[in-house]
RNA sequence: GGUGAGGUGGGUGAGUGGCUUAAACCAACGGUUUGCUAAACCGUCGUACUCUGAAAGGGGUACCGAGGGUUCGAAUCCCUCCCUCACCGCCA
């Protein structure tokens, strides 16, 4: 949620900025609504304020003359407050009311891209920040795609996921299976090194949680809810490692606060179809380490490129092809000031798949968090929250069976060796 | 799931309707004293919103788990919910 302060003294680069997103002249005006309704609410307040002030001091009045045995006099001063109360109840009513409306509309606000985001609306117009410098793999004719890779190799079955839970539900088995653990406890133990603290977090939260990191009321439909408890499923690890800090005030010297965490991740993702959604292209339920990070704001963007070099070094050890996205205004996130995708080439179906997206959400997130430190001057600042998938693994284990695939079978990148306990996979296993 | 006891500032903890402006102690921070450490003493010590002021600051309002209610007035009384602890039941 952005500060309506920052509205007040950046409009002009806050509509720069919304224009980046495909903001129309018109959708603009929601700006002047929010600071008329600012301005009413701060009114109201004042007045409602003034209200109850008087009433306190009434009171305390018939207090004093009760104790002293005026009890004329007091009853006189009881009927002035209840004039006063419900002037006052109405005012708040009022409050309440233009409160839950600029509420309403500064929601439908979403980040200010940074100054270095490309405008335009569509994937197209992302632009291509780092690219893989050699050619592109060139697989035999006959290669395969990873879906069907799993299927020889008896490594994921998707039809008996589907049996179990429904489509979107993919069931991973021996070398398979082994081959998922592998990569979390190889993203993990990179993460450790990085100095982020491992987590395991719960995996359903409650809806304060779900507002807080910006999934309600945005996209509630994207989220399995639990009606029963009213718990919602996480759709990334994002939502709990964020809500760690929700509402607390961090010492300025524990910034960075550098979190890690490796969480199965839930997705209706309603509307979705054809040849994007086969195989591990886009699952219901799937694997990811994500890091997270809480920033002094005068380092966040130092800090994201770190979060760059982190993925990237894991991209190249796995000794995958892939390049990373400046993504334009209209494709970043609603929370992000700035994004970059990461997306690994899969040979196999000759496509780029995204793998990775690292943002950095400034103020943005933590407004709605209370997430603040104290500066050296004693005023509460909010932080600035960053996270990254480092990474999001069934597209990954896509790739890999695709690329290092060969008529015999498949070939396990060195780094994992160690993790998995094999260096092939081939039929019969 | 059942029964009982609880939830007060960074921590411990007092507070059963107005004398509370939430005591006291601890921790933290600043200072004085001292040869250093320590101790003692003095001071500061919440958050949000708002008004005022150039600023430093000053005023007001709200907040004692959350939300409602009773009352001129609620940390205190009532209702609902959440959470914690103990025991019982069930259970990996």
């Amino acid at each position: 949620m952005l500060e309506i302060q920052i509205l007040r003294d950046e409009k002009d680069r806050v509509i720069t900025g919304l224009k980046k997103r495909g903001f129309t002249e018109e959708k603009l005006l929601i700006i002047d609504q929010i600071i008329d309704l600012d301005d009413q609410r701060k009114a109201s307040q004042t007045h409602l304020d003034g209200l109850l002030n008087e009433r306190n001091t009434l009171s305390d009045e018939i207090g004093g003359l009760f104790k002293s045995g005026q009890k004329d006099e007091a009853n006189q001063l009881k009927i002035k407050v209840q004039a006063i109360k419900d002037t006052a109840e109405a005012t708040e009513t009022e409050l309440t009311k233009i409160k839950s409306q600029l509420d309403n509309l500064l929601v439908l606000l979403p980040n200010i891209p940074h100054s270095s985001v490309p405008s335009g609306r569509l994937p197209e117009d992302n632009i291509v920040y780092k690219e893989w410098r050699a050619d592109l793999p060139e697989l035999a004719a006959d290669a395969l795609p990873h879906w069907e890779l799993a299927e020889k190799y008896n490594l994921i079955d998707f039809k008996l996921g589907a049996f179990i839970t429904g489509s979107g539900f993919p069931l991973y088995r021996g070398k398979g299976a082994r081959l998922q653990r592998a990569l979390i406890s190889y993203f993990l133990d990179h993460a450790h090194r990085a100095g982020f603290e491992e987590i395991q977090p719960p995996l359903m939260v409650n809806s304060d949680s779900a507002y807080a990191t910006g999934q309600l009321p945005d996209k509630e439909g994207q989220m399995y809810h639990m009606e029963k408890d009213d718990l919602y499923m996480i759709p990334t690890a994002e939502v709990p490692l964020t809500n760690m800090y929700r509402g607390q005030i961090i010492a300025e010297s524990d910034l960075p606060i550098k979190l890690t965490g490796y969480t199965p991740c839930f997705r209706r993702e309603a509307g979705s179809y054809g040849a994007d959604v086969k195989g591990l292209n886009r699952v219901h339920q799937f694997d990811k380490v994500e890091i997270v990070q809480f920033e002094h704001p005068s380092r966040s963007y130092e800090t994201l490129h770190h979060m760059l070099d982190h993925v990237a070094h894991l991209l190249d050890s796995l000794e995958l092809p892939y390049r990373i996205l400046h993504l334009c205004g209209g494709d970043m996130g609603f929370t992000s000031a700035l994004t970059y995708d990461f997306e690994v080439y899969s040979a196999g179906q000759r496509r780029w798949l995204e793998v990775s997206s690292v943002s950095n959400f400034e103020t943005f997130q933590a407004n709605r968090l209370k997430t603040r430190y104290k500066d050296e001057h004693g005023k509460m600042q909010l932080v600035h929250t960053l996270n990254g998938s480092a990474l999001a693994l069934a597209r990954i284990v896509a790739a890999l069976l695709e690329n290092n695939q060969s008529a015999e079978g498949i070939r396990i990148p060195e780094i994992l060796i160690p993790y998995t306990g094999f260096d092939f996979i081939g039929v019969g296993n």
